[in-house]
DNA sequence: CCCGTTGGTCAACGTTTGTTGGCCAACGCT
DNA sequence: AGCGTTGGCCAACAAACGTTGACCAACGGG
């Protein structure tokens, strides 16, 4: 027999007998990388926490990178076209963005990554410029300044969750989240809405 | 590792012979730090661009966390008492910071290592508390309010670093620098010195 | 001139990392 | 029952890392 079969029974999403593992992989991995970042974060602590052996890694993900780009498919869920007050945006987005950082580590995983990996960067920078952008490009009122007013947004809002969730400033954790909204908000409603200082 | 008796035939600020090598080892260090992060940035690949052995840096810093802890001295120059128009504080601080993050690349290591290591955070915190929080409490209304203010405008000023010279938001990047300053000096204005929404 | 001090190189160490292949147990069809 | 397929563990690999100590070369005061 020359030729070797490979495994490759169900290249369907169909349900596999291993899933319940896959996805325990899955949820040690975004733990452990949105605690330690990128390198630090070991295979073999991953399977440590899902208790499985770290060749099971390889094994479903093929490597760490590939493991990595699994925990890295983060949807930002942000309002379409309805739901878009153009009046508050601001507040609505930065509330938003605390629902979705304070709902999982994701978010985390993300900036930690993309701070450390230039891989990671690139990553952000594709989710930044197909979720934030539109949104951007539907509020403010020249379309051509949508690019600088969205990396305004972004620059708002990443640096409070920096400040809040990965550096854990004792002041910017303390704030509670309608405080942060009602800082916030006028900034990204300027920084969308406002006519071009 | 408190006081070893190191070879220590000048523990005074004398010129050493060897003055040459240790600031070559710490500015090649700088931009591996800056360019990789503290775990990717080996020391081999720092004494190699400093075109010296990897056992000196061991020699003149102790370890890795020696070189690192001697690259993150960092001043922020802030301006004092003085010099400090009210009015014009927001403009004048991100001016400054801009200045600082475009003349070195200390501040990059600083929230590259921050976001990754732990005791890079605890140093960035430091930073923050030490002389940032006296500006907040000089310029700001409620001297009470001020650790909140300090972090706000804290939270503007790196996001904007994040997105401009860390991720490299394509957008961020292109925004000349006055109207970088045009956009964030009234948010940080507004940070310090507007009453509490 | 001699010799202690300093600057620097070389080769090796022990550990940890990602990754691999072989082996065994449980399943599920026929 | 029989047997191929799948899930899982074990032991080992090579590479890269931080770190160490032995060794040599040049300097400089007596």
């Amino acid at each position: 027999m020359p030729d070797k079969e490979l495994p490759a029974p169900a290249p369907s999403p169909a349900a596999r007998r291993s899933d319940t593992t896959r996805t325990a992989i899955l949820t040690a991995a975004r733990e452990r990388f949105a605690a330690d970042g990128y390198e630090r974060a070991t295979i073999r602590s991953i399977a440590k926490d899902a208790r499985i052996d770290p060749s099971m890694v390889m094994r479903y993900y093929g490597s760490k990178e590939g493991l990595f780009a699994a925990v890295l498919d983060v949807d930002l869920r942000l309002p379409g076209p309805d739901g878009l007050d153009p009046h508050e945006v601001g507040r609505v987005l930065v509330g938003h963005f605390l629902d979705l950082w304070e709902e999982n580590e994701v978010l985390t995983v993300l900036l930690r990554v993309g701070v450390t990996n230039p891989d990671g960067a690139a990553r952000m920078q594709g989710i930044f410029r197909d979720q934030l952008m539109p949104v951007a490009l539907r509020v403010c009122p020249d379309p051509e300044q949508a690019p600088a007013r969205a990396a305004l947004t972004a620059s708002q809002v990443l640096g409070m969750a920096m400040a809040r969730y990965v550096l854990r400033f004792p002041p910017a954790v303390a704030l509670p989240r309608e405080e942060v909204v009602a800082w916030l908000g006028p900034t990204v409603q300027r920084y969308l809405t406002a006519p071009h200082p």
